[in-house]
DNA sequence: ATATCATTCAAGATAATAATTGAATATAAT
DNA sequence: ATTATATTCAATTATTATCTTGAATGATAT
């Protein structure tokens, strides 16, 4: 049945398609996301077991999505290409307009935590140069380390509620972590607007803002 | 293992993922980019018995992917959503920059019937102002009669060799089908470039036209 | 060389998916 | 009402994917 060229490149697409058919990998491609990882980081952060994830990472590298490069006994993955980042947008576009479920599960928790509209990255750019704005990363440092957004104060979401004297009550925090739907910056802006602080979400996060072309600092 | 609010929408996100991940399934969401279609019509040009078109349309359903709408004792589908087009582009982007398989068919079977760039949609239609260039649909008839560019003329790809009459030398012809992976057009460049046509390939296909906000006629 | 650590491979159990067949609905035509 | 047609459902079998376990490889450090 695959004769022709066009069957021939649809089974190469479905086989790209079925790589990004699951939700272990979408959340592996969620990290790598963030920059380089070892297997063993991407394991317990995603909660598989080391060859589990190493199997699972290797279907993605068969299917183009991702990279890897040994790095002394370390094998470090990476998104192959900034298009993958796409892709992911492009497929949670859709499942956002036409499954149900993905509406429920977005107003019953995203929207519990944070219905207003997030700041954009350009606004973010316009009011950093006023300096009157606190960048947030709520990710863990070892994220924040690989490249995070210029200015931005590295306080993980677990240390939040014991670090609060390091934030500004009067400047307006803008919190980011991993993406669209990364639950840190929303369980962040909860937990700051209940002390009195002025916080809002940025769109998206670290690489989004990354593949729009704008700065990231890895100090 | 999918606690959290993260893990559930990746899980729905893969299963639209899941939903691509089949050859034939992508030929049909090709076929459907077109227009309504039955699912008799379905079957019978993806090579696809019916009960099991059907099935597969369910799963393009159920992900959100597909639509349907019955008309007397036809069931027609359409795609849900101008989204999914942009999807399967994402899609067929990251298999071409990344699967060195995709690369091969490419090159092998389509550069070797047209190597040149093809035609952009802006230049078609600034070319067509002036009036010297025939756009030509070679999708089957029944398709063009769903929607075409404005003034194309259609012949089949099958029927091009008994109908080059009906083409006019002195013009420049702009061939289109169904889209990027559709091979017609690449075989009618071929074809009419040995009969001493001067002919190129519109880029992409009628789809991508419509979704690009293009007029699409459908006398 | 040997030991150690990170990663991958291989084998097997379980579950999900695909295609086929024949029966069941639902609408239209007689 | 009955028949015909289009589609879907249900049951079956074959194929493919997932996870687990334990062994094998590759690189570094002793």
């Amino acid at each position: 049945m695959s004769i022709g060229p066009k069957q021939a490149l649809y089974a190469e697409f479905a086989s790209v398609a079925r790589a990004l058919g699951s939700q272990h990998r979408l959340e592996i491609l969620e990290h790598l996301a963030q920059g380089e990882r070892g297997v063993e980081a991407l394991a317990e952060r995603v909660g598989l077991t080391i060859a589990n994830a190493s199997q699972h990472l290797q279907q993605l590298r068969r299917a183009g999505l991702v990279a890897s490069r040994r790095d002394g006994k370390f094998v470090l993955y990476r998104l192959a290409d900034e298009a993958v980042l796409g892709l992911m947008a492009a497929l949670s576009d859709v499942a956002q307009r036409n499954l149900a479920e993905v509406d429920r599960i977005r107003r019953h928790y995203f929207d519990d935590r944070d219905s207003m509209e997030p700041v954009s990255r350009e606004e973010l750019l316009a009011r950093t140069r006023d300096g009157l704005v606190t960048v947030l990363d709520v990710r863990p440092p070892d994220e924040f380390a690989v490249g995070h957004l210029p200015g931005a104060v590295n306080i993980p979401l677990s240390e939040l509620e014991s670090r609060l004297a390091e934030l500004d009550p009067d400047h307006e925090i803008v919190a980011y972590c991993r993406g669209p739907w990364c639950v840190l910056s929303f369980e962040a802006v909860a937990a700051l607007r209940a002390r009195g602080f002025r916080v809002r979400r940025l769109e998206d996060g670290l690489p989004e803002w990354r593949a729009a072309g704008l700065p990231v600092e890895n100090a």
